[in-house]
DNA sequence: AATAACTTTTTAAAATTTTTATTAAGTGTG
DNA sequence: CACACTTAATAAAAATTTTAAAAAGTTATT
C-alpha cells in the first residue's frame, strides 16, 4: 500500500542515506551540513542508522587541518530503484542498488511513442517483467524514475505530448499497476539532473546541459538546481525559431534550432551529400531511411578523423553554437555541456560552438562560459531519471514494510 | 563605522522589520512563516520591538474563518533609505522611509554616463549634497541602493560598462565617501525586482519582465526570486542575435533584438517617417537627435489613439515578441510584464507582443502565459532599488549606534 | 435563531534541538 | 619537538519548537 509520511524522524533518515546515495563517503559534518540540523543531531541519527543495519563507518577521511573526520556510507541493498530511459523508438530500463550501482544488465527494448496509443501499457507490461525477474518484493523498490521526450509537467505526472492515458496521469496509472511510487520527467531534463550529480555540472550553480539527440533539448541548471518552469516545459531549445531557412519542423513552424541542428537532420543530410557529391569517407554508405544507424556510422568516423563527418558536426555545431550565444546572454551561465548520445563525437563540437559563441555574444558576457563535453555519454538519461527518485526520496509515499521497521525504532 | 552585524537575534528583528517593510502589515503566523520561525518564538520578537517602538499593533485582520489575528506594522521613520535610479543621461535620488512611502521631492539631475571618467565622482557628490539635505544621521540611513545600465555585478559591486572607477569597486568607494551600506545592481534587474515586490509579479514564481526603454532590458524572475546569473549580467537581451537587418548595433554586433525595438529606434524611426511620408498624426514634429523628447511625445499620442505613433510602437512590440517567443520556449513563464518607461504607452503592446507568441511559440507551451502592462510605470527603477536594499536588510553592515540600541535589549 | 462542528489565533507546558564549552586528535612551523 | 593553530566529537546548558489547550470566530443545520 502507498502511504504517506510517517514521521519527522523518519524524513531526516531518508534524507541521510539519499545524501549517501549521492556521495558515497561522507562525515557526520558534511551530513549535518546537507540535512540542516545540527551535528550532534546528525550524530545519533546516524548511530540508529548503524544499528538498523542501513549505514556503516567507513574508517576515516585524511585530515583537512585537524583531527579526522569518521566517514560513513549506505549498505547496499538497502533499497533499489528502477530507471527507464525513453527515447521515441528505444526504451532501457536499469535496477541500480541503494549504494548507487547498477545491477545486472541494462534492459533494452523498441517501444514506439509515436501514435501508439497502446505506448503506455507496453511500457507497464515491460516494467512488471523486469520488476518480477529482480525477484525484489515492492518494499524494498524505492521508487521508479522515467526519462521521456515530450512536454512532461513532472508535477502532474503527465506527458502532454507522448504516452497519452485518457483518465487521470501517467503517473497514477503505473502506480496503481505496479504499487510503487514512481516519478516521470523530460529526458532533457533528466540529462541535466545527471550532469548535476555526477557530472561536468557537479558543484557548479548555473549551467546549460544541451541535449543532442534526435531533437535538441535543453536541462536547466540555475541556482544549483534543476529548473522547470511553470508548467514543467522549461527548456524547450529546439524550437525556438532561429533561422531562415524555410525549412519546416516538425513542430509545424519554420526555421526551429532543430531544423538546422539534430542529429536525424544530421544523418539525412550526410547521406544526401554522400550519395551526391561523392566525397571521399571512411563511410561507404548511409541510409536515410534507418537515422540511428546512420548517426552512429558518423560518430564513430568523427571520431577517426574523418573529414567528411567531422566536418558535417561541425555545421551542426555551429547552429547549436548560435543557440547557445542566446543562451548565454539570456542566463549568464558558467559552463555549457554538451551531453546526450550526440557528445559521444567528443571533443568534435567544442571548436564550432566556441566559435559560433565569439561571434556571437558580447565578449563581456561570455568571458566565464566554458564550454565542456559530457563524460557521461549514452547513460546520462538513465542515470538522471535514478537521481529523479532520490532526489525526492524523503518525499516518497513510504512503502509499508519499510515503514514500519523505521518506526519501530 | 560599518561594523558586522551582532547578534541572531538582531538578525530577527531586522527580517521582521524587512517583511515589514515589504508588506505594511502582517500577522504573527504570516511573520512566523516568513522568517522560518514558530509563532512563539515570533510572537517574543514582535513583543520586544514594540518596546523598542519600532513595531506597533494596527488591530485585526478580518477572519479567514477562525479568530481574527492581530496584525502589525513598521513605525515610520525607524530607518530610511537612500534609492538612486540611473540611465545613461539622467539620475534620480527618493528617500524612502521605513513604512516604503517616498519623503519628499524626488531629485533629479543630468548626469552623462557615457565617456564620462568623472562620473562616480559627480554622482557622490550629489548623494553627499542629497542625504546632507535630510538632516538625518548616518545611523538612520539602512542603506543606500543604485540601480544603473550595464553589465553590473551586484557582489563585487562593480560595473564593467559605466562609473569606471580605477581601485576597487564603486560600492567601496561609495561606502568609503559616506558610510552608509552601499548595493548596485543592473537596471533591468531592479525594475523586474520591483515588479515581484509590489507589481504584476507579486507571489508569481516565473516572471519576465521586460525593461522597454533606450535598450531592451529584462529582469528574471525564477522560482520566485530574482535570477542574477554567474556574474549578474544575465538578462541581456537586447543583445540576442535576432535579425537579418544588418544593422550595427551599439554593441558592434549585427542584428541585435535592440535594433528594431528600443525607443531610440522608434524615436528615429518615427522621425524618419514624419518627415519622409507626411503621414497624417497628432505629432507635428519629431527631433532625431532629442530622443527623450520625441519618445515622449510618441507615447503620449499613442495614448490618444494616434495611428502613426501605434503603428511605429506595434512594429517593435511585434519585434519584441519575436525574442518574447524564444524567451517561453526556454524559460516556460507564467508571465510577461512589459514595464520600464516604454510601458507608459499603456495596452499598445499587448496586441503585437501576443501575435508574435501566437507565431513563434508551440502552442502547449505559451498556453498558460500572460502579457501584461506594468501598472508601476516610471517608479519601478527607483522602486526596486529600495527594494535592493531592503531584501538584504539583515545581511547589511550594521552602523554602530543602531548595533548598541539593539544589543542594549 | 440557537447550537453543533469546524477553523484559526494565542498562550502555556513539555519535548526536542541547538549552542556553547570542553576534550580529543591532528597539522605545520621555527 | 614544543607551540600555536586546526578540526572533530561529546556533554551540559540554553534556546526553540511541538504539542496541547483555551479563546475567538465562522458556517451549516435543525
Amino acid at each position: 500500500m502507498i502511504g504517506n509520511i510517517i514521521s519527522k524522524k523518519q524524513k531526516f533518515y531518508k534524507e541521510i542515506l539519499k545524501y549517501l546515495f549521492f556521495n558515497k563517503q561522507l562525515s557526520c559534518a558534511d551530513l549535518s551540513g546537507l540535512i540542516g540540523k545540527s551535528i550532534p543531531l546528525t550524530t545519533q541519527y546516524l548511530t540508529e542508522l548503524m544499528s538498523l543495519n542501513m549505514v556503516v563507518e567507513k574508517g576515516y577521511a585524511a585530515s583537512t587541518g585537524g583531527r579526522r573526520p569518521q566517514t560513513y556510507s549506505i549498505r547496499s541493498g538497502v533499497f533499489y530503484v528502477v530507471s527507464v530511459a525513453m527515447d521515441q523508438l528505444v526504451t532501457r530500463i536499469a535496477l541500480i542498488s541503494s549504494d548507487n550501482i547498477i545491477v545486472g544488465e541494462v534492459e533494452k527494448f523498441d517501444l514506439i511513442l509515436a501514435n501508439n496509443p497502446n505506448s503506455l501499457n507496453e511500457l507497464i507490461t515491460h516494467l512488471k517483467t523486469f520488476i518480477g525477474n529482480t525477484k525484489l518484493p515492492e518494499s524494498k523498490i524505492a521508487g521508479i524514475g522515467i526519462g521521456m521526450p515530450g512536454f512532461v509537467d513532472t508535477e502532474k505526472g503527465t506527458n502532454y505530448t507522448f504516452l497519452h492515458c485518457a483518465d487521470g496521469s501517467i503517473v497514477s496509472k503505473i502506480q496503481d499497476a505496479l504499487q510503487i511510487p514512481t516519478l516521470i520527467d523530460n529526458d532533457s531534463s533528466l540529462v541535466g539532473l545527471a550532469e548535476l550529480k555526477w557530472g561536468a555540472a557537479k558543484n557548479k550553480e548555473h549551467v546549460m546541459v544541451v541535449n543532442v539527440g534526435w531533437g535538441i533539448g535543453l536541462g536547466i541548471i540555475s541556482n544549483g538546481k534543476l529548473f522547470r518552469g511553470k508548467d514543467g516545459f522549461a527548456g524547450e531549445f529546439s524550437h525556438i525559431p532561429l533561422f531562415d531557412n524555410n525549412k519546416i519542423c516538425s513542430c509545424g513552424k519554420l526555421g526551429c534550432l532543430e531544423t538546422e541542428t539534430s542529429l536525424v537532420v544530421v544523418a539525412q543530410k550526410g547521406a544526401r551529400q554522400l550519395k551526391k557529391l561523392q566525397q571521399p569517407s571512411l563511410i561507404k554508405s548511409l541510409n536515410a531511411e534507418r537515422i540511428e544507424e546512420s548517426a552512429k556510422k558518423i560518430i564513430e568516423a568523427a571520431h577517426k578523423g574523418d573529414k567528411f563527418a567531422i566536418d558535417l558536426l561541425s555545421e551542426a555545431a555551429y547552429h547549436i553554437g548560435r543557440g547557445v550565444a542566446i543562451l548565454i546572454h539570456l542566463l549568464n551561465p558558467e559552463e555549457i555541456i554538451i551531453s546526450g548520445i550526440g557528445s559521444l563525437a567528443g571533443k568534435v563540437w567544442m571548436a564550432p560552438i566556441q566559435q559560433a559563441i565569439n561571434e556571437h555574444c558580447i565578449p563581456k558576457i561570455a568571458e566565464h562560459t566554458e564550454v565542456k563535453i559530457s563524460s557521461l555519454g549514452y547513460n546520462a538519461e538513465i542515470i538522471g531519471a535514478a537521481a529523479l527518485v532520490m532526489d525526492n526520496y524523503e518525499k516518497l509515499p513510504v512503502i509499508k514494510e519499510e515503514a514500519e521497521k523505521l518506526i519501530a525504532q
